[in-house]
DNA sequence: TCTTTTTAGTTGTATATACAATTAATGAGT
DNA sequence: ACTCATTAATTGTATATACAACTAAAAAGA
């Protein structure tokens, strides 16, 4: 099915009007597709990418701050997403000696079994959705996506 | 910025992997900035969403049933949705004379001027953002957007 | 007509998100 | 050392979302 017909919308006003909603679209049925993914697992994909997030981090424990930095979306609430992984035991918390503000949190050993598992049945799965693309039209991708948060010439600076 | 400097992450695995992160990541950011010039109104992206289904329908009033199919995000809770509307006096809902199982959902006087308010503010700063893209790029990201969602030969069916 | 199935919408509940306010520790300037 | 500003994280609260259970009306089949 094209855009128009999931959307059940016959026209839309230009190209631009259409890739505004197609992204969003598209991005919205990639979230839905992890997610379902992911369920069975008891976990959700902003707790799977903080997962991966800790264990790309080697041994390395890392801040919120850090984890914050490194997610897709900045504005949700990192702080109680680890209480949670903490619930589950798939992390753990202690304080930072140097900087008593901070939090120190790292993967643990269960973590790194359900990480492995969720990876597999991800990349899986959405990797062959992806691989619906040709390499080159993969890259293409990115370079098109990049032009709309930044501009041809790198002049808006997006929400950091 | 590009993508790496964004989520603060310097590797990815393929392209394939980046075009994933990239899309799930520039459709939030998208939808943030819609979410945020939005906010001085006191209404969401999705209830947004909804005034304009309305609008496209004319005079002509809209099930829940409708309305949900031409929504981005199928999941939500569009009867709610509609709820927050009436109770701003955005939309009203009456019961269908034909089929007293479906509800007839109208825009209102207050909600078009609303809606054309937030239609100027949207289309000038979303609408700016997709200019970063020629026409062409624009057209070329929707053949790409397709692609990924239905394969090359529009052999898996998505979400409906 | 009577039962069964399907459809449209609503509601319950747990979780997630947005955003502001708060707490506590650190750093900077004097 | 003392104040003020900044930073890291947590908490409060309203709203949004996911998903299942439920109600009621209509359609289908015997």
């Amino acid at each position: 099915m094209n855009l128009e017909q999931e959307i059940n919308q016959s026209v839309f006003k230009d190209n631009f009007h259409k890739a505004h909603v197609n992204l969003l679209f598209t991005a919205a049925w990639l979230n839905h597709k992890v997610n379902r993914l992911l369920k069975p697992y008891d976990i959700s994909g902003q707790q799977f990418n903080i997962l991966r997030i800790l264990k790309g981090m080697g041994c390395k424990p890392s801040s919120l701050k850090l984890i914050t930095s490194r997610m897709l979306d900045k504005t949700s609430n990192t702080s109680r997403l680890v209480d949670k992984l903490i619930d589950k035991n798939l992390v753990n918390r202690t304080f930072c000696p140097n900087d008593r503000r901070q939090v120190e949190i790292r993967i643990t050993e269960e973590g790194l079994r359900l990480l492995h598992i969720c990876n597999e049945v991800i990349e899986r799965n959405i990797y062959e959705t992806m691989n619906n693309l040709t390499d080159l039209q993969a890259s293409h991708l990115n370079e098109l996506l990049e032009i709309v948060r930044n501009g041809n010439h790198f002049s808006e600076q997006p929400l950091n």
